[in-house]
DNA sequence: GTAGTCACG
DNA sequence: ACGTACGTGACTACA
C-alpha cells in the first residue's frame, strides 16, 4: 500500500510563481489553486497512491524559531494574492476528501517526516511530494521524495529513493543534515560553517562520513578550513539541529484514514462554480447539487388537499402567511403553494390538483390568485396571461424572481428557474422527465423542488435588488406593468383577414412577374433567396462589382444593391422581389397564421429579454409591422378596431433625443426643443450656421442622421456610409455638432469614465447594464461596450418612460371606467382600442399622461392622433 | 444551428 | 492600426 503526501505550500508557492495569474470577476486570484490541483492530478495518474494527504505550514513561531531568533528571518512574506486563495485552497481539498494535517509549532517538513515515518511503521511505503530538496533527508526504505521542479508552467518530477539520492549525492540521504550543518542555507537562514559552501561540504563528508566524523578528525583537515570549523562549531551544531527533520510531530495520523475517496460533489461543485473552474467540473464529473430539501430550513410537510373544505383551510393559511411561494403545472391542473411560518419555522407545501378537487378547483384558483394571498412566483406575466384566459382577475403578485433575475443580469439571457436555482441556490433542480410525467409522483416532487427554490429565491434576489438601488424600478414599474402587458396580450388585435389574404394573393402575383424579370436577365431560374446563388450570378457571371464581403461570400444586401442601381435592369427587379417577399412571408402569410380563433392576434410582449429595458414582441413580432414604405404600410389598414371602436395612437416625439439633452444636460439642445423647432432642423441650423428656415431637405436629413448617430455611439465612419458624404465631410459634422452641444461631448466623455470606474451604467430610473465588455483586451469588444455605455442610459431612461406611461395610461383608463384598451406597445408609441364615443377622451388621456410621468429639464411631448385603422391612426 | 437579410424603434 | 452605430424578431438557405 501506498500513501502519498503532498507539501502543501511547497506546491501552492510553486503554482502562484508558475500559473499565470487568473482571477474570477470579483477579482478573486485563483491561479494557484489551478496550477495546485493540476499537479494533484497529474501526481495521481503517475503514482495511484491508495492514500493521499496535504500537509501545510501554520502561522506561528515554531520550535526553531524558538531554539534560533534569525530561523528564516530572510523570508520574503507572502503575496497577498496568494495569502488569498490558500484557505480556499484549504476547502477546495477538504471538498475532495483529502485529509490536511498541520500541527502548532511544528513546520508541514516536520509534519511530513512524521507522516512518512508512521506509513513505513504500518507497513506501509510512502511517497513525499514537495518542491524542496530539505525533505530528501526523510528518504529510506519505505520512503521516496518526488521532486517537483516548475519550468515556464512545465511541472517535471524527479522520485528519488535511497539508490538514486546516493548516486547523486555520494552520501547517504540522512547525511543532507550534516550537509547543510557545515553549509547552511540562506533561505531558512541556517547559518552553518562560515565559508563553507556545498563543495567543501560534500568534501568533507565524503571524507569523514558525518558532522560529528569531520569534527573527531579535524587534525587531518588543512589548517584555513579546520580555523573555520573551529570557529564555527557551535553554529554548525546549531545547524544541524535546526535542519533535522523531526518526526514526531504530534498528530493524529493513520494511513488508512487516508485512503482515496470520492469528492463531495456538492461541495466542490459549489467551490468549482465560484472559482469558475467549468473544466474542472467537466474532468471531475461533478454535477450541481440535487435540491434535497424542500424548503429552506425546519421541516416541510407537504399537504396534497382532499377536498374543498381542506382546500379552503389550506387558503386560509396562506392568506394569513406573510407570502406563499406559488406555482402551478403547465396546464393550471396543479397549483403549489409554499409558506413558511416564521414563528415555529415550519414550512408547508399546498398541492391543489384538479383531479383530486373536481369541480371545486376552479374556485381554489379564483382564490389562490386572488388579493388575498401575496404571492411569490416566476415569471408571473405569464402566469397572468394563462389565468386571464380561464376568466380569473389575478391580484396579489409581490415578487417574481424571474423578474428580479432580469433586473440585476439583464444580458444572462436565461431566467428559467433551474438556472436560477444553480447560481443564486447552487443546486440543480431535477429537470421535467420529457416523457408525459404529468399528475405522477415524480411530478408531484419536482414541482414541490421547484416551489420552494422559488421561495428561496426571493430571499436571496430581494436583498439583492435592495443593495443595487433597484428596489423602486421593481416595485413600482416591472412588477406593476406585468400585469397591464398580460392585460394586452389575452385581449390581442383585431387584423382583417380576408385583407390580409387578398394582400397576399396580390403579392403573389407581383412576385411572379418580378421572377419571372429575373429570370429572363439571369438567362434562366435560381433561386434568388439564395444569396451564394444571386451572388455569383450579379458578380460573377454578371461581372458587376462586389462592394462588400460576408464571412461566406459576397455581399447582397439592400445597401450593396442600391449601389449597383442603374447599372444593371435586373437589380432593381431584385430589390422589387426582396421587398415582395417579405411582405408576404412575414407579414401577409405570417400574419394570417397567428389569427387566433377570436379573429385576432395575440402577440407576446417579452419583458425579460432586452439589455436596455425595452419590451419585444414575439409569435408575432407586432413591433415590426412595414410602415416606411408605401406598399408596406398596407400591412397597417388590416390592424383594425373592433366593431364600433376606434383605434387611438400616440407616440413620443423624438424621446431619446429628449432624454439625451436631460442626461446630458446640454443648455443648447435644451434650447431647441424648449423653442418648439423641429430638432433635426434647429440641429441643421447650427451645424450649418444657417438660420432655421434656410435650412434644406438635404441639410436636415444629415442632420437627422448625426442626431441619431450620437446615440449609438457614432463613429465618421458609418456616418459617412449612413449619408453618403466623404469621412473628412462626415467628421466636420460631428466636430461641428459636438462644438455647438457641449453639454453632449462632455456626457459622452462622461459617461464611459463612469462606466470603466462602476463597471454598470444607469439609466435615470435605476436601472442597471453590466458591462464586462469595457474590460476587454479586445479593441472591437471595448470599443463596442463604449458605445453601449453611452447608448443604454438613452435608450433605457426612453424605456422606463414607456413603461410608466403605460402603467399610468393603464390606470387612467380603468379609473374612468373607459372600454379602452392598451393594445399595442412600440417603443415610443401606444395603440389603445376603443369605443368611438370614447376616443376624444382617450386621446386626450393617453396624451396627458404620457407627457407627465416625468419631470425633466425639456418638456415630454407625445402626439396623439384617431382612426379607422392603425393605419388611419398613425 | 448559424448566417444573411430585412422589418421596426 | 485596429473595424466601423444602439436595441429587437422572423424568414430562408445551407451545413
Amino acid at each position: 500500500m501506498k500513501l502519498m503526501v503532498l507539501d502543501g505550500n511547497s506546491i501552492i508557492n510553486r503554482s502562484f510563481y508558475g500559473v499565470r495569474p487568473l482571477s474570477t470577476k470579483d477579482g478573486f486570484f485563483t491561479n494557484a489553486i489551478f496550477g495546485f490541483l493540476n499537479i494533484l492530478e497529474k501526481l495521481r495518474t503517475e503514482e495511484t497512491p491508495d492514500a493521499l494527504c496535504v500537509a501545510f505550514d501554520l502561522k506561528g513561531p515554531t520550535f526553531r524559531h524558538l531554539r534560533y531568533d534569525g530561523y528564516k528571518a530572510t523570508r520574503h512574506p507572502m503575496p497577498e494574492e496568494l495569502a488569498m486563495q490558500l484557505p480556499v485552497m484549504k476547502q477546495v481539498l477538504t471538498a475532495m476528501r483529502i485529509p490536511i494535517f498541520s500541527c502548532q509549532g511544528w513546520e508541514a517538513d516536520d509534519v511530513i517526516g512524521t507522516i512518512g515515518r508512521r506509513c513505513g511503521d504500518s507497513g506501509w511505503d510512502c511517497v513525499i511530494v514537495t518542491g524542496d530538496r530539505d525533505s530528501l533527508q526523510l528518504i529510506d526504505e519505505h520512503v521516496h521524495v518526488k521532486l517537483i521542479v516548475t519550468k515556464q508552467a512545465q511541472t517535471t518530477s524527479t522520485e528519488y529513493d535511497e539508490a538514486l539520492f546516493t548516486r547523486e549525492y555520494g552520501f547517504a540521504p540522512i547525511r543532507l543534515i550534516d550537509l547543510k550543518s557545515l553549509m547552511g542555507d540562506s533561505s531558512d537562514n541556517i547559518p552553518g560553517v562560515a565559508g563553507i559552501g556545498p563543495k567543501t561540504a560534500t568534501q568533507l563528508l565524503l571524507d569523514y562520513g558525518t558532522l560529528d566524523g569531520v569534527y573527531a578528525h579535524l587534525d587531518q583537515i588543512k589548517e584555513k578550513l579546520r580555523a573555520k570549523l573551529e570557529a564555527d562549531r557551535q553554529s554548525a551544531y546549531l545547524s544541524y539541529e535546526l535542519a533535522t527533520i523531526r518526526c514526531e510531530a504530534p498528530i493524529e495520523f493513520s494511513p488508512d484514514d487516508c485512503k482515496v475517496q470520492e469528492p463531495d460533489n456538492d461541495a466542490l461543485y459549489a467551490l468549482f462554480s465560484q472559482l469558475e473552474f467549468t473544466r474542472l467540473i467537466q474532468r471531475y464529473g461533478l454535477h450541481a447539487p440535487q435540491a434535497r430539501v424542500p424548503v429552506r430550513t425546519g421541516t416541510c410537510q407537504v399537504n396534497t388537499v382532499k377536498d374543498a373544505s381542506q382546500a379552503d383551510e389550506a387558503l386560509r393559511r396562506l392568506a394569513d402567511a406573510p407570502f406563499a411561494a406559488v406555482l402551478t403545472s403547465e396546464d393550471l391542473s396543479e397549483g403549489y403553494a409554499a409558506r413558511q411560518d416564521a414563528a415555529d419555522d415550519t414550512a408547508e407545501v399546498c398541492v391543489f390538483s384538479s383531479q383530486e378537487l373536481g369541480a371545486a378547483y376552479l374556485p381554489v384558483l379564483h382564490r389562490l390568485f386572488s388579493g388575498q394571498i401575496r404571492k411569490v412566483t416566476h415569471d408571473c406575466k405569464t402566469l397572468m396571461r394563462e389565468l386571464l384566459g380561464l376568466g380569473i382577475d389575478p391580484d396579489g403578485f409581490c415578487f417574481d424572481t424571474a423578474l428580479a433575475a432580469y433586473l440585476l443580469d439583464a444580458t444572462r439571457g436565461n431566467y428559467e428557474l433551474s438556472s436560477l436555482a444553480e447560481q443564486y441556490l447552487s443546486y440543480s433542480l431535477p429537470a421535467p422527465d420529457g416523457k408525459t410525467e404529468d399528475g405522477t409522483d415524480a411530478c408531484r416532487a419536482r414541482l414541490t423542488a421547484c416551489v420552494s427554490a422559488v421561495m428561496q429565491l426571493y430571499g436571496v434576489l430581494e436583498p439583492l435588488l435592495q443593495q443595487q438601488s433597484m428596489q423602486t424600478l421593481y416595485e413600482t414599474i416591472e412588477l406593476p406593468l406585468c400585469r397591464v402587458l398580460a392585460d394586452m396580450e389575452h385581449c390581442g388585435v383585431l387584423v382583417d383577414q380576408m385583407a390580409l389574404i387578398s394582400f397576399g394573393n396580390m403579392l403573389t402575383e407581383r412576385i411572379q412577374s418580378a421572377e419571372e424579370l429575373i429570370y429572363s436577365y439571369a438567362d434562366g431560374p435560381f433561386n434568388i433567396n439564395s444569396t451564394r446563388q444571386l451572388g455569383e450570378l450579379l458578380f460573377d457571371r454578371l461581372g458587376l462589382p462586389a462592394y462588400k464581403k460576408t464571412k461566406s461570400g459576397y455581399s447582397t444586401n439592400a445597401d450593396v444593391l442600391e449601389k449597383l442601381r442603374g447599372r444593371h435592369p435586373i437589380i432593381e427587379a431584385i430589390l422589387d422581389y426582396r421587398m415582395l417577399t417579405k411582405l408576404k412571408s412575414t407579414y401577409a402569410d405570417g400574419l394570417v397564421k397567428q389569427i387566433a380563433e377570436d379573429g385576432r392576434i395575440h402577440t407576446t410582449f417579452q419583458n425579460m429579454v432586452t439589455a436596455t429595458g425595452r419590451l419585444s414582441s414575439t409569435d408575432p413580432n407586432l413591433q415590426n409591422i412595414p410602415v416606411r414604405t408605401e406598399l408596406g404600410s398596407e400591412i397597417r389598414k388590416m390592424f383594425i378596431p373592433d366593431e364600433g371602436c376606434v383605434f387611438v395612437d400616440a407616440d413620443y416625439s423624438q424621446i431619446e433625443l429628449r432624454v439625451l439633452s436631460h442626461i446630458a444636460d446640454d443648455k443648447a439642445m435644451q434650447d431647441a426643443f424648449r423653442s418648439g423647432l423641429d430638432i433635426h432642423t434647429a440641429t441643421a441650423a447650427q451645424v450649418f450656421h444657417v438660420e432655421a428656415q434656410d435650412v434644406t431637405p438635404l441639410m436636415r436629413r444629415h442632420a437627422k442622421a448625426v442626431n441619431f448617430g450620437i446615440v449609438y455611439g457614432i463613429s465618421e465612419f458609418s456616418l459617412s456610409e449612413d449619408i453618403g458624404v466623404s469621412r473628412a465631410e462626415a467628421k466636420r459634422y460631428i466636430q461641428s455638432y459636438l462644438d455647438h452641444y457641449p453639454g453632449v461631448k462632455a456626457y459622452m466623455h462622461d459617461i464611459v469614465e463612469q462606466a470603466k470606474r462602476d463597471g454598470f451604467v444607469t439609466t435615470l430610473f435605476g436601472r442597471r447594464r453590466m458591462l464586462p465588455e469595457l474590460k476587454s483586451s479586445n479593441f472591437n469588444t471595448r470599443s463596442f461596450g463604449e458605445r453601449v455605455a453611452l447608448n443604454t442610459p438613452i435608450q433605457g431612461t426612453a424605456a422606463d418612460i414607456m413603461k410608466l406611461a403605460m402603467l399610468r395610461v393603464d390606470k387612467a383608463l380603468k379609473k374612468q371606467k373607459l372600454h379602452a384598451k392598451l393594445v399595442l406597445q412600440v417603443h415610443d408609441e401606444l395603440v389603445v382600442e376603443c369605443p368611438l364615443a370614447e376616443a376624444q377622451h382617450v386621446q386626450q388621456t393617453l396624451k396627458r399622461e404620457m407627457e407627465s410621468v416625468a419631470e425633466m429639464k425639456v418638456p415630454l411631448l407625445a402626439e396623439a392622433k384617431t382612426g379607422e385603422s392603425w393605419y388611419a391612426a398613425k
